[in-house]
DNA sequence: ACAATAGTGTCTGTGAGACAATATGGC
DNA sequence: GCCATATTGTCTCACAGACACTATTGT
């Protein structure tokens, strides 16, 4: 019989990065403008390619979160694959998604590339009417939920909060990020009641007004029980 | 400025199956023996590469689902992106795992390709000790992971049983996912808390001993409230 | 004193798990 | 009757959520 000369099909691998942090209580996504076609001027997650055939996916995508956001040292973990043969006009591009979470950060970070980059509201950019690039507004969609999920089970609550913070402030974490209203009292209860979560470092003053609260910090616990669940 | 004549690399796209069922009370996945290099003769799991470069990801793991299991029409969901850099020794082949959840099946099927298809029961193949090609290990892992959590809060598990089914039947489907013995008492008044889960058909007898017990089919619900929650 | 926030206590409902008790078949 | 399994009932504990209440600051 003759040799079978079928080739597998070569594609190209994207990493795309869902970068949150918070910002005046809001939850905000990183954009950048994509300066070229296609999509030229619509918002974008940053990302790219791979840069040579041995680059490790996730190094990839430590690799764009530094040359587009300028960050480094966060937390990072995989979102999931967007590989629908349309998505990109350009042939096919199967993308690797990435969830970044990061602490308040000063201003829209200048990346070294020439892209320019910017933080935009999850809200807003989830409203009916936003334009998004390729299929990235599923990629924010599913990117929020994994980060509501995680603050459930994990302490990931804590790495949008500064060294040390006070229970009210990580109360703010949770309603900005799951986009309710808590009770303080419950959540008070509860925050103290998953062992190892929090543990405290000494009191503090509020800058306007109320009486003062104790300050904590990010315990040594990963996973909570019990978990911190939804309303 | 001169063109910059960097392209970026271009990788081969796999998919690899996960396919699980219920024999004998014991939770199985199929397994297919590696006719050729690498890992020749050495178990491995159903997958194969893209066929043509617009080939739909899910479709291509409905494709290698028949060709080598003989199997369509059953619960298949995409599982994760296992890409290492060094995980196929012929180059960068980056794989998308998918799960399936396929009913009881008689007997080891045939594949229409030339592999070897077989039954093998999760416990031993994750024994240590055992062999598996690739990072097929860590991927049996993650499938089975994902398939005890969807336990919890899907009406996944009907989908092991038959049309028809007693809910201690119901309840062995747990125990053998989830590796645990369950109160029948409690189960049943869980399973039957769980509104829409399953509905009442009529009654039967069973062969050998015992009171006979009701007959139960899927309901219309696919999330279960309250979920079903692990010991 | 008053406003505002921090922190504590109490109550009630729901659900999980242990396990007693009853029902219904075959033999 | 006896045995085995199915189905129902009861009890206790833990936790979530509602909310009254006390504590501690600045003004």
């Amino acid at each position: 019989m003759p040799d079978d000369p079928w080739q597998p099909p070569r594609i190209l691998l994207a990493v795309d990065l869902v970068i949150l942090t918070l910002r005046a209580a809001r939850l905000h996504v990183l954009l950048v403008n994509r300066g070229i076609d296609p999509f030229r001027g619509a918002p974008a997650l940053p990302g790219g390619f791979l840069a040579d055939e041995h680059e490790d996916i996730e190094a990839a995508a430590r690799r764009e979160l530094a040359e587009e956001a300028g960050l480094s040292g966060v937390h990072l973990e995989p979102l999931g694959v967007y590989g629908e043969p349309g998505r990109d006009p350009r042939g096919r591009v199967v993308s690797v998604a990435h969830l970044a979470i990061a602490p308040r950060l000063p201003e829209p970070v200048a990346g070294t590339d020439a892209v320019h980059a910017s933080w935009t509201p999850v809200d807003d950019i989830l409203a009916p009417g936003a334009e998004l690039a390729f299929d990235h507004r599923r990629i924010i969609v599913d990117g929020v939920e994994r980060a509501r999920a995680k603050l459930e089970h994990t302490a990931l609550a804590t790495a949008f909060c500064a060294e040390s913070f006070t229970i009210s402030e990580l109360q703010q974490v949770y309603e900005a990020v799951w986009g309710v209203r808590l009770d303080p009292r419950n959540f008070y209860r509860k925050v103290q009641g998953a062992r190892g979560f929090i543990v405290a470092v000494g009191p503090m003053r509020k800058p306007s007004n109320g009486r003062p609260a104790r300050l904590f910090k990010a315990g040594p616990v990963h996973v909570l029980t019990p978990p911190m669940t939804r309303p």
